[in-house]
RNA sequence: UCCGCAGUAGCUCAAUCGGUAGAGCGGGUGGCUGUUAACCACUAGGUCGGGGGUUCGAGUCCCUCCUGCGGAGCCA
């Protein structure tokens, strides 16, 4: 076909500085509807999607008759003049004075009608170019962004922990098991331990990166392989944690709101939820918790009592009186991890804090401060049966100038899902890894 | 690991009391100058998840296995 690329090439996303000009779009094609002299191009780029106008007239001769055999998601170089339309949902559309195939596609698997998500997940490399999966990635690309800028500019220092470990973290989850050249490795389920050795190292840092648990999980808010962000600050206690999560979690919100308001528009999501996201957060003490818990038992299919942990109708219904994200601080030491410092004046609590987002979302950020003295440390491995040795490392920063120390992990797909709005979480990763998908 | 739901055309689903397997989308062909999940006509497309059983007759009832989904536990 004609090649007519005389005319600037240009994004789709920036398309209104340009009114009036002469451009050139590559992308592929989303949908086309035509007549028999008119024909109605969507063309996407990454950026957008822009309704290009061809009459039998406007283009060189061939170029509207072969131009009808072209399938959705063909690869396509347009050039056009852009004209500003009220008919159109982005305001602009391109009158089109030349089109070149650059490689049709075959027949494509996903319909412009819905499909199951079995079938969507098989097809994610595909899926993850619907106008939904884009607005999706393009807010967890911003998320990403702000909160590394948001420690960034305080002064942290991004810390990489490893992802081969020797030993369970914590010594709680089902972790992934591989072969190191002989030896038992395993992939890690937090960078914690490692943050805090970074933390007496650099004041304060944070990890970024990915996660195992080898959980046999099987709901939307679980998966495989997830991303947390783990700040450490040495010398900062667990009020310092609250008043850090809620910070960065304000201004996460507000950013979202601001540079990602299409994106939301596209998930059809409730802002004036988002809205909401103001300083103070409600703090609420375990002990209050469950004393509201144990009075709501009726509506429980599994009875809370007082010393549990919370299931996730617990969390549910506990966060449904408030409209803003929570804290619930100060759980039972037993049923926490065994670096949990003790809260002095009660010996039984630890000094940890949950943030549980609202519209039952469910905990998005877990924390708390650490246990820094030697002999208590010593004293939590042996109640946790955990290997000494293993630890030694990690023991060592007790010895060598110890200090208080807090921070936190922040889930990042739940923290996306629950900004955009989404039923699952499996949506706010590009290729989600759940126990029975490995592919694609 | 436990509980619940589902599996029928490439995809999403329907099929009454057990009685000749259908529709929409997608594909193909044709029509249409403002469509926007475009529309209209025609057309091709089926081992009803596998195995066994009941019955004159099973997509439908029974048993069993497989696969997927949702939830619980655990967690972010």
């Amino acid at each position: 076909m004609e090649v007519i690329a005389v005319a600037p090439w240009i994004y789709i996303e920036d398309l209104k500085k340009h009114i009036g000009e002469e451009v050139t779009l590559k992308g592929w094609l989303y949908n086309m509807r035509s007549s028999k002299k008119i024909r109605f191009l969507e063309v996407r780029d990454g950026t957008g999607i822009v309704q290009c106008v061809m009459g039998a007239g406007d283009v060189p001769a061939g170029v509207f008759e072969s131009t009808g055999g072209i399938s959705r998601e063909s690869s396509i170089i347009v050039t056009g003049i852009v004209k500003e339309d009220a008919r159109s949902k982005i305001g602009v559309e391109i009158g089109l004075t030349g089109l070149e195939l650059v490689a049709k596609a075959q027949p494509y698997p996903i319909a412009k009608k819905s499909h199951g998500p079995a079938f969507l997940l098989d097809h994610r490399h595909l899926w993850i170019r619907s106008r939904k999966q884009v607005a999706l990635l393009r807010i967890r690309h911003e998320v990403i962004r702000t909160l590394r800028g948001y420690f960034d500019k305080r002064g942290y220092v991004c810390f990489d922990p490893p992802i081969f470990t020797a030993n369970a973290c914590e010594g709680t989850s089902t972790l992934f098991q591989t072969d190191y050249f002989g030896k038992t490795a395993y992939l890690s389920q937090s960078g914690q331990l490692y943050g805090e050795a970074g933390a007496l190292a650099l004041g304060r840092i944070y990890t970024f990166g990915p996660t195992f648990r080898a959980e046999k999980s099987k709901t939307r808010r679980h998966l495989t392989e997830f991303w947390m962000m783990e700040p450490e600050i040495a010398y900062l206690d667990i009020e310092g944690v609250m008043e850090l999560v809620e910070d960065m979690l304000v201004e996460l919100v507000a950013v979202i709101l601001d540079k990602r308001a299409e994106e939301l528009k596209v998930l059809e999501r409730d802002t004036s939820l988002l809205e909401k996201v103001r300083k103070p957060f409600p703090r609420v003490h375990y002990k209050d918790a469950a004393a509201k818990l144990t009075k709501m038992n009726d509506r429980f299919k599994v009875p809370f009592e007082d010393g549990d942990d919370f299931g996730a109708e617990h969390e549910t219904e506990l966060t449904k009186s408030y409209e803003k994200p929570i804290f619930v601080h100060r759980f039972p030491a037993e049923i926490k991890a065994f670096y949990m410092k003790r809260d002095k004046d009660d010996p039984q609590a630890s000094l940890s804090v949950d943030c549980l987002a609202p519209e039952g979302y469910g905990e998005i950020v877990g924390g708390g401060e650490r246990e820094d003295d030697l002999d208590a440390l010593l004293k939590r491995l042996g109640e946790h049966s955990l290997p000494k040795e293993a630890f030694d490392w990690y023991i060592d920063l007790r010895k060598y100038g110890s200090v208080p120390h807090s921070g936190f992990g922040l889930g990042l797909e739940r923290t996306i899902s629950w900004i955009a709005g989404i039923h699952h979480l499996r949506e706010a990763i590009p290729f989600p890894r759940t126990i029975e998908r490995l592919t694609p």
